[in-house]
DNA sequence: GCCGTTTTCGGCCCGACTGTTTTCAGTCG
């Protein structure tokens, strides 16, 4: 799959033009590489259809070039222009506050070609002497690139989670604050957080951004205006507040919740009808006449729109289904009547079957699913065989003593081979069969994709366990043809897991919306090891809501009967 | 280089903050 080579080709490109002050193209290049960068199938398979020119933001032009990657692996006009700019644009441009003007005028006057040549003339002070920089700046872009060394790029959800909700405490605290809000990506529900951004409807903005930049936890104030501040946390998080009043809340929610692609949509769309729309709200362009902005919804009502839910705010589609009328109807965290692939003691999970089952009913859940390992990953203390009667003997006691559902199960192994260590007779003893791959977790994509669709197609399987095998920040996802996992799936009636392991997030919410296109049905699981590990599956939610989920499509929503029956193999 | 609910040619989102200037360019989101 050369999906990735070929975002990183365009973008490149789109940086050396850049450089080069090429109007507009680098705009062309970089919305291609968007685009790529969220499609589903390999390119490859795109290029086999001669559908490129379908994939928005892709010409002839582009087309050809994609083209001639898949081809030969390289492209004659990106080394053409890498020969004439003999410089690492792409490093550069990762230090925060260079930008291609600046990267153009450091290799004109200082030869500066990488990170590592910058570095050295920052230290020996000559950049304080080139005309545009000065002292501050010296010390910014060296800053910058200590940074860059450590700093972790994105945060996990459940990371950034604890510190929106001390953040938006810390503010509401005050009584010049009217409202909090927490927008940005966060707020669209996305599996990992590159910053927060927080919304401040006061009338004394001054304050706000005191308060702001002075708590407890700021080591770093990269900027305080009257109406827009950002900090850096101990963590090294970055948080950027913005301060608005009443009328201007709708505008400019919408615009710092994002997603910028859906903002720039929006904006064009308010051109056409010859309004311009910014943070402070739609008005007419020519006299400036105020049209909307104190809510998002009339926003989107002016527009000709739908409300569109923050979780689908990503210019992929919605947009579109908006102004036919065809928004999904999202599920939401009160539709969770319980969740799947938990782990007890019995393998390696920290609590009982009965205190987690306690736990879920503590949860106001309605049923939970116990799916301990089974198969030959021996650091996970599988069950075999022979210990499954007492783990099944274990479970029904605990039925006894709780008021909610419990579904017996196990998490099996699916073997290098696509088979799995347990007879298709007995799996159907279970309640609940999760299928996961945990072992020779680097075969080729054909391989794998066959071993996957395999044990898909020859196993009374329930649910496909965290399909992408992926560790945020740690493990690449398993070569896969999802298009072809997801047909077998389909056809087999195997739910697709959506794992709310904050760690997986697996499948995230693109791919859901792929499977959902394809028309698999999906189970929320939490994939708890521990009974506090149960209040996770909201993170699932979100991904849901991001693949355009609606009840019609996942089991957890489902009444007890219905999902029994659709469990039955 | 792409694209079309005013266009197949002529547009291409919009504003805040910073630093280096002394009215603004560059960067960022």
């Amino acid at each position: 799959m050369k999906n990735q080579l070929i975002v990183k080709i365009l973008n490149n490109i789109a940086d050396i033009l850049e450089l080069q002050e090429v109007e507009f193209k680098p705009q062309a290049y970089r919305k291609a590489a968007q685009s790529i960068e969220s499609l589903s199938e390999a390119i490859e398979d795109v290029y086999e259809k001669g559908k490129l020119e379908e994939i928005p933001g892709v010409g002839r032009h582009i087309a050809e070039k994609i083209a001639e990657i898949v081809e030969t692996g390289k492209l004659k006009y990106y080394e053409k222009l890498k020969k004439e700019v003999k410089v690492d644009v792409e490093g550069l441009n990762e230090v925060p506050s260079l930008g291609p003007k600046k990267i153009k005028i450091l290799y004109k006057k200082l030869g500066v070609k990488d990170v590592h040549d910058l570095e050295k003339v920052l230290k020996q002070h000559k950049v304080r002497e080139l005309e545009g920089f000065g002292e501050k700046t010296e010390e910014t872009l060296l800053h910058g690139i200590e940074l860059l060394k450590k700093r972790p790029s994105r945060f996990l959800y459940i990371h950034a989670m604890p510190m929106g909700e001390i953040i938006s405490k810390t503010l509401k605290k005050h009584d010049f604050v009217k409202r909090v809000e927490i927008a940005g990506s966060y707020r669209r529900g996305k599996e990992t957080v590159g910053d927060l951004d927080f919304l401040v409807v006061s009338s004394q903005p001054k304050k706000v951004m005191d308060v702001f930049t002075g708590m407890k936890d700021v080591t770093e104030v990269l900027a305080k205006g009257e109406t827009k501040s950002s900090v850096r946390l101990s963590n090294g998080m970055q948080v950027d507040l913005r301060v608005v009043n009443e009328k201007e809340y709708g505008a400019a929610l919408l615009y710092f919740i994002g997603s910028k692609e859906h903002n720039v949509e929006l904006r064009k769309l308010a051109l056409k009808k010859g309004w311009t729309l910014n943070e402070y709200g739609l008005t007419e362009l020519k006299d400036k006449k105020w049209v909307a902005g104190r809510t998002q919804e009339e926003i989107y009502q002016k527009l000709g729109l739908r409300f569109i839910e923050p979780e689908l705010r990503e210019n992929k589609g919605e947009i579109e289904a908006a102004r036919a009328g065809k928004l999904p109807d999202l599920v939401t965290v009160k539709d969770i009547k319980g969740v799947f692939h938990n782990h007890t003691t019995w393998s390696d999970g920290h609590n009982s079957h009965l205190e987690m089952a306690q736990q879920a009913e503590g949860l106001g859940l309605k049923f939970i699913s116990f799916n301990d390992h089974f198969g030959h990953v021996g650091i996970t203390n599988p069950l075999t065989e022979k210990r499954l009667g007492k783990y099944l003997q274990e479970i029904e006691k605990v039925r006894k003593k709780v008021g909610i559902r419990v579904f017996s199960g196990v998490e099996i192994d699916i073997l290098k081979d696509g088979s799995l260590p347990l007879s298709p007779a007995k799996l159907r003893e279970l309640d609940v069969v999760v299928a996961s791959v945990h072992m020779a977790i680097k075969m080729k994509e054909k391989e794998m994709t066959s071993r996957v669709c395999h044990a898909l197609s020859n196993y009374p399987i329930n649910i496909l366990g965290h399909p992408l095998d992926r560790v945020l920040q740690e493990r690449e996802p398993l070569a896969l043809n999802l298009d072809q996992v997801f047909e077998t799936a389909k056809q087999h009636d195997i739910f697709l897991e959506i794992n709310a392991s904050p760690r997986r997030m697996d499948l995230p919410g693109e791919l859901v919306k792929a499977g959902r296109d394809t028309g698999c049905k999906f189970a929320l699981s939490t994939d708890a090891h521990d009974v506090s590990h149960l209040a996770f599956y909201p993170l699932a939610v979100n991904m849901a809501r991001r693949g355009w989920i609606e009840q019609k499509h996942l089991l957890n929503t489902w009444t007890l009967g219905k999902i029994e029956k659709a469990l039955q193999k």
